[in-house]
DNA sequence: CGCGACATTGAGTTTATTCAAATACGGTGG
DNA sequence: CCACCGTATTTGAATAAACTCAATGTCGCG
């Protein structure tokens, strides 16, 4: 059983927007410089380590968080208590956006790889963005993202075998990169993703190591057979 | 296989959003009435018969569609050409969002109960909302609650067996109704919605009839057994 | 070294799929 | 009104896939 621990406030400083270095892709994109110098609230970052929690499904929170680097997994849980992962949060990437709709938290947001986020009060995004149609055209459109995001987990990730599925996930986890290298999560965290069972993605990774779909070129780290997977994946 | 009809301009009239019966929980809920005899753009009104297409996936379009009443399925598809159901769109939902943030269509919108919509230009709801905190609020909030459905149709109704799968559905089906009474649909869009096959679809419904956990009263009028279905959804 | 957590493998069972056949159902045209 | 057709549903039998439960391997760390 994978244990979580609680994100215990270990707050890295007050982030300065203006000369983020994601600024660019971030949801502050198309915030004036100006806008920013009015903000009394900081913005506050963290590091957050494997497996700390940023926040929990029913919390009535006042953050949303942009991930600067690292890899967030979004949790639900069903009436007998088996968990299901519905989406991960990465690079550039915001989540919370509830938060803005008065809505608690509809997941429990779990750190899978060491990451980096900048924690943004409701008030401070409601303000701008009543101020910025350009930030406020990025909220939808993360929005977009997000759901997007959601009708493609189950489309490609509920859909199919089980070796399907796991190809079509190892091919997200490389997409848009110019190398074909990646890491994995643990076997139950991707059974979690799939709707499939620890003991069958454990199998079908072990099957495709032994076809070379799969090459571990150092600890936890792969290079994948991209047009055989992809041939996999789709039929 | 089902077939699809294509949506051929059936025309109803111009709707008078100002007395329609369903204002209160629609989109346009918190637009003043001021607001709506400014538009210069009229919303008409449509009646699709079942099997009609609202829209198709890829294509720009300009409107997005409230439901009055009926049922639409939006649809996705795989490389191999087999359909899978996302979610479903009924009475007050808005579907077509997507287009607000300049993307194509998302998914293929086809009737399965006969629908009464109302054609939104996109437009009217951008320069409605730019001046109605209220209406961009009621944006939000739609978003919001897309997201909250595709994420319960991963967690609802894509994991588990086929028998907990076709039960959540059901038990879905009548949620907020006083009566536990409701119809079925075609066994292949049942697969389609669940990722499973029209043929465990159909033996398990069968099963569930002759288990008394479903009762046919008329020709697809159902009355359910909550409790019993609750349990099985449960466990 | 040895412990704990995770990953892998095995064997047996259950569940779902596949492919095929049989049955029901609704509507059309004679 | 009935026969017939096409479509959808149900059922059957064999196969394949995934699950369960248990055992064994592996790796990192105290």
């Amino acid at each position: 059983m994978v244990k979580n621990v609680t994100f215990k406030e270990a707050r890295d400083g007050t982030a300065d927007c203006l000369q983020c270095s994601i600024r660019e892709s971030v949801l502050f994109a198309g915030v004036e410089d100006s806008a920013f110098e009015k903000l009394h609230d900081p913005i506050d970052q963290y590091t957050l380590p494997v497996g700390a929690t940023l926040y929990h499904a029913g919390d009535m929170g006042e953050k949303l968080y942009t991930i600067r680097s690292g890899i967030i997994k979004l949790v639900q849980y069903l009436p007998d208590g088996s968990q299901r992962i519905v989406r991960l949060i990465r690079t550039t990437d915001v989540t919370g956006l509830e938060i803005l709709v008065g809505e608690t938290y509809q997941h429990d947001a779990v750190v899978l790889q060491e990451t980096e986020v900048c924690a943004l009060p409701v008030r401070v995004v409601n303000n701008l963005s009543s101020e910025n149609p350009g930030l406020h055209k990025e909220l939808l459109n993360r929005w977009q993202r997000a759901l997007t995001e959601a009708d493609a987990w189950l489309t490609e990730l509920s859909t199919g075998s089980a070796k399907q599925r796991i190809a079509r996930l190892l091919l997200r986890l490389v997409k848009n990169r110019e190398e074909s290298q990646c890491s994995l999560f643990a076997r139950e965290d991707m059974g979690a993703m799939l709707g499939i069972t620890t003991e069958t993605a454990s199998r079908t990774i072990a099957e495709f190591k032994r076809q070379s779909l799969l090459v571990e070129t150092a600890p936890n780290q792969f290079l994948l057979d991209i047009p055989n997977l992809t041939r996999l994946a789709e039929d």
